[in-house]
DNA sequence: GGATTTCTTGTAAACGTTTGCAAAAGCATA
DNA sequence: TATGCTTTTGCAAACGTTTACAAGAAATCC
């Protein structure tokens, strides 16, 4: 085999037959004690650890979870690894996962592209636990088969047409009302709308908190401001300059589906010779840590992004162990983070510039 | 045992005994096809083929690799997920991995703080085929385990002071002595350094160059000018913080180990009412995707952090083929990326504004 | 056409666990 | 002391692969 001339054998580890010779038990006992089997006697216990204790003995996980046990490993499927969207929630997941004693797979999406049924296939059957899905672009591929093989997974920020599965988000809908919200008593009322990919849920659910806030502040919704975008910087910078070159008369605002998009806006609006915030107001969502890096600091809707990586772990745990628990959704609060990307609509009379009062829902002053 | 009332048996997926019956080879046969064995005939390869695109036949990893053969999965050890430093390492590191057809597993190592020696040991133990260690603060405590076990590994951005482990890196010295000359060149005398944490050997290494610029630009090393960071934005700003108000006279410009530190640096003198880069000009190390964020934006010594991780994968899996191959040692070539932070030393009688020439590595002229 | 050599395939024995089953050991009860 | 419970333990059979060994088939040589 494609082996050429090495030493093929791993030097033999300890193993749990090591451990059972040296505390004179079987090695089904030691198997017992280590995985908290209650009835073997205290002693026997003593005696097994001690010995597991003094050989370092480290339990062989794909022997465990090949024999039908636990592999303490959970998959973790993410978009990419550009932005710090992604490494926020991860931090989240990892430091649920180290409590619970589990060790974390990662998989990038773009990785397989074509054939992303085979490769969560793969997840599924190979050593995960569980699986973890952070904003997946076209769920509904795979996730018919992995909840037909009784598989445990939880969404994070991208929710199930079906209702069918666990779910973890933020109130999306609520925190782009509140933005859009917050512009119009800025004074604004051509707000432009970059979507997120409409294929996701989430994005889905900003639009309308976005046209339901439009309604009750009696700013009709002017559809060639709303343009779909893909959560992507470049995007947003592209959709931003037409909508500034070919609108007539251009937006006052941009409220962007996310930080990067509206990244993408600053450069654009920059790009066009306008100020921000004197000239154009641009808020976002996330509130990545970029965001307080931003000159002008970005205004934007925070979502919980390490919180929700925490609940998210916490909900898969539960579903691994009592397997068949119906499918949970939790929704986490979103916050407005008031920066300084967002300003008074200027206008020759200042009509607009009425007090600002809160919207009822979190508001939060920071840097 | 605590496996409650709940069906613990998978369902059971499809083996390679299924892909044997289907194409009516034995599983040793299959077993062959699948890992490129040579001495397979054309046809029973084709019919097996076959079979298993037509089961959708997935290898068990924990089977294969208990088994004796590689489990195609490669450990990651990165010190946090905070910054996009590892996010982007991560990227290449990821690129490169799909090409082999490998997974990825990722262990932050906060996560086991107290007994790394275990954690290490666990992760060699397990199920990784070898391990990439990102930055690891204090390696020395697990790399000997390692290497005693013959378990391949590569260190990246961090040397190991045995010289005895494969290792990949930029040109730290290098990168830091252009820095520190652009800023002389520029007119600046007191140039400060925070240093990254100095266990760390490439710290040391763009000290070192630090110092060499100094005393090539016959600039005498002011040892209250230099200053031991840990690479942390926070660090950076109380270094920062406490030079401006404690030094007399303070320094003109500030040379920053990694760009998180930079940026510490820059919330520190504007703080202190100082103008970026009028006042004081600051540099950084990395180019890390927030450098050109930032504002203004951050002139700062790229390392090809990317490339890096490609690199890494590649010299471990070749590792992995060929064990006992002696370790390898690489260093890129890092580029002065020259943005908006940096400005020509402001005096009466302007004097140190000699043109500027290029030290003779590589300069970058970029937004 | 028989003897070699080279390909091709199958059998069986690992790999290190978990876990069903049954036997052994305690222990209380009668 | 026998009886029937619990508790504790061991045996053996999986789990799904890889791979050494050996045997059968095909090709090559003299």
């Amino acid at each position: 085999m494609n082996n050429a001339g090495n030493p093929p054998k791993k030097k033999h580890s300890v193993t749990i037959m090591d451990v059972a010779r040296a505390s004179g038990v079987s090695y089904a006992t030691v198997s017992r004690v280590l995985s908290g089997y209650e009835f073997v006697r205290e002693s026997t216990r003593n005696r097994v650890m001690e010995a597991v204790e003094h050989l370092g003995y480290v339990a062989n996980l794909q022997a465990r979870s090949l024999a039908g046990g636990r592999s303490q490993i959970i998959g973790l499927l993410v978009p990419n690894l550009d932005n710090t969207y992604v490494g926020t929630v991860t931090r989240g997941i990892d430091q649920e996962l180290v409590r619970a004693n589990y060790d974390l797979m990662l998989y990038t999406s773009h990785r397989h592209p074509g054939n992303e049924s085979l490769y969560v296939n793969a997840i599924a059957n190979g050593l995960t636990d569980g699986l973890l899905l952070v904003a997946p672009l076209v769920p509904t591929t795979y996730l018919d088969a992995l909840r037909e093989r009784n598989f445990p997974y939880v969404l994070i920020d991208q929710a199930d047409a079906t209702e069918n599965s666990s779910v973890v988000e933020a109130t999306n809908w609520q925190g782009a009302y509140e933005a859009t919200r917050y512009l119009s008593q800025l004074g604004h009322t051509r707000i432009a709308f970059i979507t997120g990919a409409l294929a996701v849920r989430s994005a889905v659910d900003r639009l309308r908190g976005y046209k339901a806030a439009l309604a009750d502040c009696d700013i009709p919704v002017r559809e060639e401001l709303v343009i779909e975008g893909d959560y992507q910087q470049q995007t947003g910078y592209e959709i931003t300059k037409s909508l500034l070159q070919s609108v007539d008369p251009p937006p006052t605002a941009v409220f962007a589906s996310n930080d990067l998009s509206a990244f993408g806006a600053m450069d654009a609006a920059r790009e066009c010779g306008l100020l921000i915030p004197d000239d154009i107001s641009i808020i976002g969502f996330d509130d990545i840590p970029q965001a307080s890096l931003v000159c002008p600091k970005l205004t934007t809707v925070r979502q919980p992004l390490e919180q929700m990586g925490q609940v998210a772990v916490k909900m898969l745990l539960e579903q691994i162990e009592h397997r068949g628990r119906p499918p949970q959704r939790v929704t986490l609060a979103t916050q407005l983070v008031i920066r300084d990307s967002c300003g008074l609509y200027q206008t020759q009379r200042g009509e607009h510039s009425k007090t600002l009062k809160s919207t009822g829902g979190s508001l939060l002053r920071t840097n």
